[in-house]
DNA sequence: CCAAACACCGATTGACGGTCGGTTTTACTC
DNA sequence: GAGTAAAACCGACCGTCAATCGGTGTTTGG
């Protein structure tokens, strides 16, 4: 095996509206998810059916059979999903400009709250101190 | 203002490709990139061109006649263009979970080489050294 | 067994990137 | 100034992919 690189897959608008109701509202089917965000879109349930299928097919969405109807959850968590985007996304930028990506993101940080700088600054003391035993 | 949207346009793989070149080399115009990557490929001087044109069109790249040819040099640094593309993710993520992706990004930034655990803390020191005073 | 409910298939549309062929424009050279 | 070669430009086609839906199976509950 070639060992795939775990390729998080791009989402449509659709699709990620759908995979944010499922992340917060834990499971639905068509029907359930078509009244909470189709219904204002105006658009069938038979899109919806074929969004949520498509989710299950890229293995973002799990789903079980309930009497005849499929009830889809999501399959990957928010944070998995997230984490994978970010690590594409961070992975090829870190070559050769690692130090300009911890830079953007340090800035992106701040302007996205000052307080969650002390955050990050607790998380990396931590991960050195961590750090500090075994190797140099 | 609420910040215009400056979507950082994704881009495809020649198109990755042309902007490493024009990052790393410079300028050039259609004949040197189709020289530098194009051959290698086995395409066309014409798809360099098309290529090349649609980066100046999304404003990625810039050109100046000399004689009856285009030459054309990056109008967006690496640095910029990654930043954009990472505040894009990030500001998306932050909704709601920017302690996952804080912490998600310190994960990735040990993964890529753990020496950059000390630059992603340095630099965090320093912000929140400079939030206390003014600004300017 | 029949009808409703639902899944599945196939087709269409609209973006976009990659890829070129063919045409027009431009700029030197004689 | 005409001729020519270089390069730009235009338009077209293909492949991919999300969104969209109509039509057709399939399952189930009464």
């Amino acid at each position: 095996m070639t060992a795939g690189p775990v390729r998080p897959p791009q989402l449509g608008a659709l699709e990620a509206a759908v995979m944010a109701y499922l992340w917060s509202g834990g499971e639905g089917d068509a029907k359930t998810v078509h009244a909470a965000l189709g219904k204002r879109r105006g658009i069938t349930l038979n899109t919806i059916q074929s969004t949520l299928k498509r989710l299950f097919e890229k293995g973002l969405l799990g789903r079980d059979k309930v009497s005849h109807a499929h009830v889809y959850r999501a399959q990957v968590s928010r944070e998995e999903f997230h984490r994978d985007l970010l690590g594409e996304l961070v992975g090829d930028l870190m070559h050769g400009q690692a130090e300009a990506v911890v830079a953007a993101f340090v800035d992106l940080t701040e302007r996205a709250g000052p307080e969650h700088l002390a955050r990050l600054e607790a998380l990396v003391a931590e991960r050195r101190r961590q750090l500090g035993r075994g190797s140099e």
